[in-house]
DNA sequence: CTTGCCAGTCTTGTATGCAAGATTTGTCGC
DNA sequence: GCGACAAATCTTGCATACAAGACTGGCAAG
């Protein structure tokens, strides 16, 4: 029984696992996944996790260095700014070509909104990560469209690596304003506003980037040194110079 | 040297084999690719040929059913309608995102548009059929956004799928007339009249496509018995019912 | 003539084994 | 102390082996 239900939904739940830790931020750019690792974590051989990592490569969420290992992708700039461009691209021509927000829809948007700001309330980023992302990924769904509800998906995905790499700050309130004011056009019935609104939106966000900082070689050696949960204040207060 | 070639790149051309033989429409919906028989065409073992369908899977262009093999999909109507949407939806975005032709790019579109003559002249059908949609890869790649070419590649791929299974008539000079009046609103710069056309294109072809058509039961059943590229002779014995 | 069953064969699913390349570490020479 | 070289180790790349399910064909019974 209880090595039933592992074993059935392997099949997808490597790549979802994966795809989920990304997500919700669990899994940082560059992380590293060893064949032989996720293997013994999903209790199978590195067969099933191999064909995983080419399933997850071809989504554009890992990538191969040969020899050496998988690896997450991370975004270079010029990557970030051709996947913003393709979210402005398809959820501009996805809002400019509803003319219904259904009732459920609606609802669907509003408890949406309604969990982003508690998420804010409650000062919970990794959640907020993920809400943002969803936001976008709910507007998708409600196009009834499986096609670009999965495009969108792994576009998300790679803007949270994005955001984890090149964004200093999380202007969570910014955002959450401008997935209101989409919502707000939608249930208004203006969608070429929502449309127009949601470029702007993915604009803002992208200028938010710094996209000169370098995806920076040391940055999970300094996190897996200073910061166990994160406390930028006491690490360099740890060794202090004793007189 | 001779197997030093097909061996270095053999990474990605089984991919690409299988989805030149589509854009080309060589390879028919519902075509079982037999991982041993690709395998020794392409000298190696089934593991490779297995990432490859993993990739292609993905891409979802062929499908796996288990315990019985790999098959180039076969669209359903309603997958049919959902990737046309979803064309329409990134073409029209990505068409009212541009505001500016090159002099390259206008280069471009004419050179294509002129081959699309030819071809029309010469009654070339699969070269049309390839061209059809290359189409629009050109302005996917006219867009300079990578992401988006690739995306638009497996949709256009999935397309001639569609095509091939329910379209009857190939109105090619109704499709070549709509790729010039896109081309010729691109050229005057108006590009929100160019996504207009485009989306009125899609729908015309979507339109010209008779879902009602089952894909499999009499396809590869009529393709079974006229095609003759091999005749297994003594395989079968129905053969002698001439009274 | 039709129908049900059973064995044979062919297919993919999965694991494992071996080889080659990359990194790291230990050691030696300077 | 420092740099370079080499062996050890770890990684993926790829092939192969074996197992299990699905289809095909023949055969026998009704």
């Amino acid at each position: 029984m209880q090595d039933l239900s592992p074993q059935q939904n392997v099949q997808t739940s490597i790549d979802e696992a994966v795809v989920s830790g990304i997500l919700s931020a669990r899994i940082r750019p560059g992380t590293r996944l060893s064949e032989n690792e996720v293997a013994s974590l999903f209790n199978v051989s590195r067969t099933r996790v191999r064909e995983a990592m080419m399933r997850l490569e071809q989504r554009g969420i890992v990538k191969v260095s040969p020899r050496r290992g998988w690896f997450v992708v991370e975004p270079s700039a010029e990557e970030a700014i051709s996947v913003y461009a393709a979210r402005r691209v398809i959820e501009a021509g996805l809002l400019g070509s509803m003319n219904h927000l259904s009732e459920s829809g609606r609802e669907t948007l509003h408890a949406h909104l309604a969990e982003e700001k508690a998420a804010i309330a409650a000062g919970d980023r990794q959640r907020l990560t993920c809400l943002m992302g969803d936001f976008h990924i709910r507007i998708a769904e409600l196009s009834g469209n499986p096609i670009l509800v999965e495009i969108l998906r792994d576009l998300t995905a790679r803007t949270i690596l994005i955001s984890l790499i090149y964004q200093s700050d999380f202007h969570a309130m910014q955002s959450h304003l401008g997935h209101c004011r989409i919502a707000a056009a939608m249930e208004e019935g203006d969608f070429e506003k929502a449309a127009a609104l949601a470029v702007e939106h993915l604009d803002e966000v992208e200028t938010g980037l710094d996209l000169t900082r370098r995806p920076d070689p040391l940055a999970d050696l300094r996190r897996s040194l200073s910061l166990p949960p994160q406390v930028p204040a006491s690490s360099n207060a740890s060794h202090k110079t004793k007189p």
